[in-house]
DNA sequence: GCAAAATACATCCATATGGATCAGAAATTC
DNA sequence: GAATTTCTGATCCATATGGATGTATTTTGC
């Protein structure tokens, strides 16, 4: 077991966290570990994709809002938001209404069902978060927070120069 | 355009970033928003998915790993892997010799063009990470990649409590 | 005030994804 | 040393995904 692979796998990941790539790779492997996690658990559970649940957070949070807004919380195409909320309307969570002054947009509106059930999920995942970021103390926390609103709020982020599609 | 709805869509983000689910949303907010923009990226520039880059630095990186082993650096499903790796054996960009330790496993090594083509995109990644991290000074993402380290460190990352879904 | 451009959302379609299963090989048990 | 269990990786299939396009509405430009 020792002696073919001169790699010790334990010790992959600290060397890859500390490479050239190190700020990426890291962010990734946190966000894909948790994806493991958190969308096997919201699909079994709750038998919908798991953006369906980003989705009525933000409907839940943000009464009244457009499918065009979640995407600004929820950076996903906006097909993706536009099935996952067909979806919620079917399932009576949400129910969209014909803007008066827009007739192309839809107001979205969650019914209490839809409250409900995204206090149930809201609890699961604070229960996950805490989890996740129990390993960092509350000054930590804070520093980490901060710092990924720093990252969030650089323009770059979704506008990149260096990956421009053109 | 300001009185239907009482939400400043400027604010959402900075009200949601201070909620509760602080962390997780802060962290999904970055990989959302970066994920738009380099698997869009990848999959236009090189017509594959952007798993396939990460198993191919994961072979270029660690020569003679096993396909088991890609999931320890990039957790992700055991069949997804195997795909990619497939479709990286078709293009020509990596090849599997059978263990000899190990009827079962295949050690998985990068062929010349494999190590020039994850080069050049390791080069766009490196771009794409300065724009990301660029908005934090040097110390800020030490700090930062630190507390990332702790995070992946956590037990329950990989294996939740929380969300068990057994 | 009317044609052209832009916007909001839905739908189409080809591909990606992931849980479940399968096949083969090794390790373990008795 | 045969049977059982465990492990690695491939494949199947139903569903999710996202780019492109379509439809309806609003805004813009002249």
């Amino acid at each position: 077991m020792e002696n073919e692979t001169p790699l010790d796998m334990q010790h992959m990941l600290e060397q890859t966290l500390s490479s050239d790539l190190c700020y990426l790779m890291a962010v990734s492997y946190i966000v894909l570990a948790n994806n493991q996690v958190t969308n096997r658990y919201i699909e079994r559970e709750y038998d919908m994709p798991v953006h369906a649940w980003s989705a009525l957070y933000a409907i839940v949070t943000y009464p009244g809002l457009r499918a065009k807004d979640i995407q600004h919380l929820f950076p996903r195409p906006q097909n993706t938001i536009s099935r996952v909320v067909a979806l919620l309307e079917r399932r009576g969570l949400v129910h969209q209404i014909v803007s008066d002054q827009d007739g192309r947009a839809k107001s979205l509106l969650p019914t209490s069902a839809g409250i409900t059930l995204l206090n149930e999920i809201k609890e699961k995942a604070l229960e996950r978060q805490d989890e996740m970021f129990g390993v960092l103390n509350d000054e930590e926390r804070r520093t980490f927070l901060n710092l990924c609103r720093k990252i969030a709020a650089g323009q770059r982020l979704c506008h990149s120069e260096a990956m421009r599609t053109s």
